[in-house]
RNA sequence: GGUCGUGUAGCUCAGUUGGUUUAGAGCACCACGUUGACAUCGUGGGGGUCGGCGGUUCAAGUCCGUUCGCGACCACCA
């Protein structure tokens, strides 16, 4: 017989049943079962070298509720996790803390090792010194050094993750630089290939001239920013002249027309002549454009190449020159207006004028060209500050720029249709969630850029032949074979080439990009489920069943997963999208680093326990921000408490070990109070099963507390008394077996939510030594039939019975109420009492009269209960006189 | 400007297809209480014209229209 504690320490418990689930190996995925028994859950994978905090554990929670259901539904589990380590902020990371850089033309030194520890110092000193040497090393060195790192980090979150409960198979984890997630999404990529759903071109593209790289689309984000509006003047060859108003007059120089709206009066007369811009005196054409606003400006407005997506899209369309005038820097490029075809009046003027901001960023050439423009005269007024949006990479510094550069795309403009109609076979959860992603399909502007010119990442399997006067010959690209895979193209040579023909006229080179972090995080269920190398077993876990994940990243990462399961499956990847609010700060804001705003969960596990932190976050509404309120973590943990002391009481009333498991079951219920409660549970399990099979846990949650407070504070009071009886009658084992039924009901219904107590309990009464109900979390989840007592009883129990226990508890709660009112303690013995209700009101109160007269010291009270009017608003009129003192009961 | 969501007690939130004549919970607040599971507790109490206006209905927190506030996403951003 296990000792049962009096008091419940959490972090004993915690570390034991981590360990001990660990051993039993209870979250293990089984890969010989069917598709059918299998649930398969789609996670994640969070990025390492970001912060971690109370948001992480909040959601990931959400998804550990579904997963617990269906385990103890019999579920054959697949839980894996995943760690993004791909990416800019790793790469960020390693710089600052290994103090190097990469450059991929370095080969690689097999010697070097980094020691994470001596460079997490070092970076600490450094950073005071302010010393920021780096030092260069190859691509590999590179990567290893971001592996190095990232796989601390991934131990932190392991840490966390186990801490807080969350029931994953770690035997599946994966890291998506990893081998087997290099080799899917190279897959992938030769997959697209064979598709001719990629292709590479040179083509203007959104770029972050501090990362130094492409941006797509779904990474753009808008920021407000200061802006001023520069008045320019521009001259109308053969007479005239018209007021520009830009933002961005540096761009001058990549002026390559001027465009009105074709309705617009006072530009008509100017269609079709030259203008010829300030400064550089280039002669641009005017041309009437739909784009062009009347009302915005003055009207008219240069186009540059490129100063936004819209300079783009008419450059595109028009047969117009292209200018490049920033560099992948973001530092104005040196140009030679002598050279063809731009057509300036004065070459030497404009080389003079542009030599002054060639070299310079972006915001120095711009107060530098206001000075110029106003030297020339051609700055009418001041600069006008104004409010803008512009657009940026949502992690960058600066406002992106456009820049022509060879890129890899995939097509997916044209399948918008196909897209949607996957997107909209997809359940959602909540479901209005389902028209974000429509919209955003809808939208789509360009293609998906899947290459960064960046260094740690999944490289593109792919090289290209150098012809014999050294020129690459991108059109023809060399692709990988899938038995190379995974490929690192920089260090192995390709198909048919030696690695000394790397670089040289006659040989070779690789393709020198890595792909984008999306184009292999949109493979996690492929990942998952081996398409790369076990066709079978993808079978057995495709398409998944659910992905959970938060809103924000539905454009990208539930959009390009739906992109990617289409292209290779024509399938969708998983059935249900289930989507986890935010949590914000008390002033209603998003919790994220860069607001300073973060709160780390460690210590909140640590003082308030794992569960009552999972209470916290199942408490949430699906798909509903929640302000993070640490007070909640108090009902958490007052909920745990209750729970713990409740079982103390119930377990007390069981005689061994075996109890709870075999003897007490539901033939003993014969009282009609217990018998209603019997109802009560049923009716709270089927609510609670029917929320879970609605994806809403939280709504189980609420359903499974309500009855536990209402069985604690009135149920328990009222069978007490009886339960504790000498002599072994039918009615104190009916309350004994009722007891133990309910209990076994509500560790199991609480079982997902609040896994450490749960299990604790379970164990000291209800666990079986082997089989599913060794552990509550494999015990099969609760049964409207386990609480049917039979027909006959079901039906009395929906229509008059059911009242008797709120007929009991009512007249209890009033009697209550007379002695707080009167400054009686509770056991406080009641004289007379009069109940005063309806025909079968008055009835059904009779069957529970003795349980309410223990349960409120009115045993030996003088009662009537009569047929009458009842009290209003209330079900009784109840009229309650205590006794002189404590030991009369006259 | 477009779309979606949201507005219920001081705070955080429930309120399922309109229907227990008087809208719930937790926290906070007030009062009382050493009852054999529980003082990390128990019992009881005060507190809301359900954002505003209009409509449908026997009946509206719930449905419709309109308006205001808040949040997010998208578009524009010369």
């Amino acid at each position: 017989m296990i000792e049962i504690p009096k008091k419940y320490k959490h972090r004993e418990a915690e570390e034991r049943w981590a360990r001990q689930w660990e051993d039993w190996g209870i979250y293990r995925y089984d890969p010989s079962c069917t598709r059918e028994q299998t649930f398969a859950v789609d996670s994640p994978p969070p990025t390492v070298s970001g912060s971690l905090h109370v948001g992480h554990v909040f959601s990931y929670t959400h998804q550990d509720l579904l997963v617990r259901y269906q385990r103890m539904l019999g579920k054959n589990i697949a839980y894996p996790m995943g760690w993004d380590d791909n990416g800019l902020p790793t790469e960020r990371r390693v710089q600052n803390v290994f103090g190097i850089k990469c450059n991929p033309h370095l080969p690689y030194d097999k010697d070097m090792v980094f020691n994470l520890g001596e460079a997490i110092e070092k970076d600490a000193g450094g950073k005071k010194k302010g010393t920021k040497e780096q030092k260069e090393v190859s691509r590999l060195n590179f990567i290893e050094a971001c592996a190095a790192l990232t796989s601390e980090d991934e131990k932190v979150f392991e840490g966390l993750w186990r801490h807080l409960g969350l029931s994953i198979d770690w035997t599946l984890a994966y890291a998506t630089i990893d081998e087997r997630c290099r080799k899917t999404s190279q897959k992938s990529f030769l997959d697209m290939m064979a598709k001719g759903r990629v292709y590479h071109a040179e083509l203007p593209t959104a770029w972050d001239t501090g990362f130094g790289t492409a941006v797509a689309q779904a990474e753009m984000t808008d920021k407000e920013i200061d802006g001023k509006f520069h008045d320019l003047q521009f001259d109308v060859e053969g007479g005239g002249h018209f007021i520009i108003s830009t933002t961005r007059p540096e761009l001058l120089g990549a002026c390559i027309a001027v465009v009105a709206h074709p309705s617009d009066e006072r530009y008509q007369p100017y269609f079709g002549k030259t203008a010829v811009t300030p400064l550089y005196k280039a002669h641009v054409p005017i041309l009437a454009s739909e784009h062009a606003e009347p009302d915005k400006g003055t009207g008219i407005l240069m186009v540059c190449t490129f100063g936004d997506s819209a300079d783009v899209e008419y450059w595109r369309k028009s047969n117009l020159p292209l200018r490049q005038l920033i560099g992948r820097d973001g530092r104005i490029l040196p140009v030679d207006y002598h050279a063809e075809p731009f057509q300036s009046e004065d070459p030497d003027a404009a080389n003079a004028a542009h030599a002054q901001l060639a070299g310079l960023f972006v915001k120095q050439a711009r107060a530098k060209i206001v000075e110029l423009l106003r030297e020339a005269g051609k700055l009418i007024g001041e600069p006008r500050p104004i409010k803008h949006a512009v657009k940026y990479y949502e992690k960058g510094e600066f406002p992106l720029e456009f820049v022509t550069a060879r890129q890899w795309f995939v097509r997916i403009l044209d399948a918008k249709e196909e897209l949607l109609a996957k997107a909209r076979q997809i359940k959602w959860h909540p479901e209005f969630m389902r028209t974000r992603i429509e919209h955003w399909i809808d939208g789509l502007q360009y293609d998906w850029c899947i290459s960064r010119q960046r260094f740690f990442g999944v490289p593109f399997p792919v090289w290209y032949r150098i012809d014999d006067n050294g020129t690459p010959d991108y059109e023809h690209p060399i692709v990988a074979t899938e038995d190379m895979l995974p490929v690192d193209p920089m260090s192995q040579a390709a198909p048919g080439y030696e690695e000394s023909q790397r670089g040289i006229p006659g040989g070779f080179m690789a393709d020198p990009d890595v792909m984008d972090t999306w184009a292999t995080s949109s493979l996690t269920p492929q990942i998952v489920s081996h398409w790369a190398d076990d066709p079978e077993q993808h079978a057995k876990l495709f398409p998944m069943d659910i992905r959970p994940q938060s809103h924000e990243i539905i454009r990208t990462w539930a959009f390009y997963t739906i992109v990617k399961a289409w292209l290779h499956d024509n399938d969708i990847p998983w059935k249900h999208v289930i989507i986890s609010g935010w949590i914000l700060d008390p002033d209603r804001k998003k919790m994220s680093k860069s607001k300073g705003n973060v709160i780390t969960p460690e210590h909140y596990l640590d003082d308030y326990s794992a569960d009552a932190v999972r209470y916290w976050s199942s408490r949430a509404r699906l798909g509903a921000d929640t302000i993070f309120e640490e007070q909640l973590f108090d009902a958490g943990r007052k909920l745990t408490t209750k729970l713990f002391n409740a079982s103390r009481f119930v377990i007390s009333q069981l005689d061994s070990d075996t109890d709870g498991r075999e003897r007490w079951t539901k033939e003993y219920v014969t009282e009609p109070l217990d018998r209603a409660l019997l109802a009560r549970l049923r009716s709270a399990v089927i609510d609670a099963t029917e929320a879970f099979n609605r994806f809403e846990p939280a709504s189980a949650l609420q359903t499974a507390e309500n009855e536990f407070w209402d069985f604690c504070d009135n149920y328990v009071e009222l069978v007490k008394r009886r339960s504790y009886e000498a002599e072994d009658t039918p009615g104190r084992r009916s309350a004994k077996a009722a007891l133990n039924i309910a209990l076994r009901i509500f560790l199991r219904l609480f079982a997902p939510f609040l896994p450490y107590i749960s299990e604790e309990i379970w164990s000291w009464r209800f666990a079986a030594s082997a089989g599913r109900e060794r552990s509550v979390h494999t015990s099969p989840w609760p049964t409207a039939e386990e609480l049917t007592l039979g027909q006959a009883e079901e039906g009395e129990a929906d229509n008059g019975h059911g009242n008797v226990y709120v007929c009991a508890t009512e007249v209890l709660s009033q009697i209550r109420q007379s002695k707080t009112l009167a400054q009686k303690s509770l056991r406080w013995p009641v004289a007379k009492l009069l109940v005063q209700g309806e025909a079968k009101d008055a009835e059904a109160l009779k069957q529970v009269l003795t349980d309410v007269l223990l349960a409120g010291s009115a045993e030996n009270a003088e009662v009537a209960i009569k047929e009458g009017q009842p009290a209003e608003g209330a079900r009784f009129m109840v009229d309650v006189t205590l006794a002189e003192s404590e030991n009369s009961a006259e």
